[in-house]
DNA sequence: GCATGATCATGC
DNA sequence: GCATGATCATGC
């Protein structure tokens, strides 16, 4: 069959694939041909393959283009409410093939081989609408930046190391900054061998975190009229250091000084001890003030290397004991979602394979101390712990059982407390009890159709024994 | 003193 | 108006 293009050419294929913007799948491919069982989700790239490029599909470790070493990869975009463009996932590479990549170095990895080089085709998701429709927004050859070169490559060899230690089944997203080792396959029943441990792991394929996704949209869509994520100032990471190494050397000279000495230093004047929240905002201000994020900004959304990474930035109070003086709270579920998730593709689970950085205060003879930074990322162990948590809150609102008991104004619950388990806990996150979610199905005991919003909690015990001072 | 339930304050 | 990060209040 004659091509129309030339798949040893990279501009040729390059070229081909620009005809695709603007464009959906329909209008492009013959649809005809397009069996109805291959129009469902995550069909668009093997679509795209098939019957516009049309080679088979093929899961090897040479990209899709061997001779013109050009790997195709196509993603979805969502569409924010202020109309900007982001991407709607993370973007998923190659599966990892545990038992080889432990005999191979970043420079020669399958990795490298297999996405030095990749075309990038990004579409607009839109729910409900036939995949065929969705419309094409971007087309771009994208190589990998030498200025994100050395996390990556960092991250590249956290995840080879922890396959070499026999720890593949703990591999986490949290791990890692920009490149994430993500599950991949139908449900936790795909597993692979892996070499030095008897224990089957969960597939993964490398992936490039949404937030690094979002960094690449907003350099290849360039000045467009329309947005598609924003380019952030970087704090510099330079050649050979890391992203941890760089944090904690501004950090370091802070350490032991307290909160007023610090608001002095960064002349944050503007603090009134008797505000509610004084502590939050001025722990906030100090570490804006250490990592030079101005302080309308959010520290996520300023620091580049935070937002390629997602990295979430939670501060802390110690009591003299060591004991956070609260837990730590996570944005509330809706009820008439939980039921629907599967642990694998939950809201909680998502949370909990960030990347944190952790700023301890502590309290010392009525003032606070700037004691410790650390970045963080929960262990696969504390994960499984944390599932068993989400699967009894899951289970309690399915069958309607959220209520006990009616003491007075309180309610008594059948959430998961902070005693059944060491790591989290389901607790009120709420204005009052009249801030509610709709719920699935009617509670038994109040027949309410609603309920006051709840979250999931990090217990302050585990914050303490886990997080700080291990 | 802590666990649990309830609520606050801000910014977008 | 509400999402988010956080703190308050009360009974055991």
């Amino acid at each position: 069959m004659n091509l129309p293009y030339n798949p040893k050419d990279k501009k040729s294929i390059i070229d081909f694939a620009k005809l695709l913007k603007d464009k959906s799948l329909r209008q492009v491919c013959d649809v005809n041909a397009i069996k109805n069982d291959r129009r469902g989700k995550g069909h668009f790239g093997q679509i795209l393959e098939e019957f516009y490029f049309y080679y088979k599909p093929n899961s090897g470790s040479e990209p899709d283009f061997p001779i013109a070493k050009l790997e195709l990869k196509s993603s979805p975009l969502k569409r924010l409410k202020n109309k900007e463009y982001r991407s709607k996932e993370r973007l998923a590479l190659n599966i990892i093939n545990y038992v080889n990549v432990v005999n191979q170095n970043f420079e020669n990895s399958d990795f490298i081989k297999k996405n030095a080089s990749i075309l990038l085709i990004f579409y607009l998701y839109q729910a409900g609408q036939d995949i065929l429709d969705y419309h094409i927004k971007l087309v771009y050859e994208w190589s990998l930046p030498s200025i994100d070169l050395e996390i990556i490559k960092n991250d590249w060899e956290t995840i080879t190391q922890k396959i070499a230690d026999g720890r593949a089944h703990e591999l986490s997203e949290g791990d890692t900054f920009y490149l994430g080792a993500c599950t991949k396959g139908k449900n936790s029943l795909s597993v692979r061998k892996q070499p030095f441990s008897e224990i089957p792991a969960k597939q993964r394929a490398y992936s490039f975190k949404q937030g690094y996704v979002n960094h690449i949209i907003a350099s290849i869509a360039g000045d467009k009229k329309e947005v598609y994520g924003k380019l952030i100032p970087s704090i510099a990471v330079t050649n050979k250091q890391t992203i941890e190494e760089i944090v904690s050397a501004k950090f370091k000279p802070l350490i032991g000084k307290t909160d007023l000495e610090l608001l002095v230093q960064f002349h944050l004047d503007c603090f009134n001890p008797k505000m509610k929240d004084y502590y939050s905002r001025v722990s906030k201000a100090i570490v804006k003030s250490v990592l030079g994020v101005p302080q309308n900004v959010n520290v996520e959304d300023y620091i580049e290397e935070f937002a390629k990474a997602e990295i979430i930035v939670r501060t802390v109070r110690l009591k003299e004991n060591n004991l956070p003086k609260e837990d730590i709270s996570f944005p509330s579920f809706k009820y008439e979602e939980i039921v629907k998730e599967e642990w694998e593709g939950s809201n909680f689970k998502a949370i909990l394979e960030h990347k944190f950085l952790f700023v301890f205060f502590q309290f010392e003879n009525d003032q606070l101390v700037l004691r410790k930074v650390r970045f963080w990322n929960m262990p696969y162990a504390d994960i499984l712990e944390a599932e068993k948590v989400w699967a009894k809150t899951k289970e309690i609102v399915l069958k309607g059982h959220i209520v006990r008991e009616v003491k007075g104004k309180t309610r008594l619950t059948n959430f998961p407390k902070k005693t059944i388990n060491s790591v989290s806990h389901v607790r009120p996150h709420a204005s009052n009890a009249a801030d509610t979610y709709p719920l699935p199905t009617k509670d038994k005991f109040t027949q309410a159709k609603e309920y006051t919003k709840h979250c999931f909690w990090l217990n302050n015990t585990y914050v303490r024994d886990e997080i700080y001072l291990r």
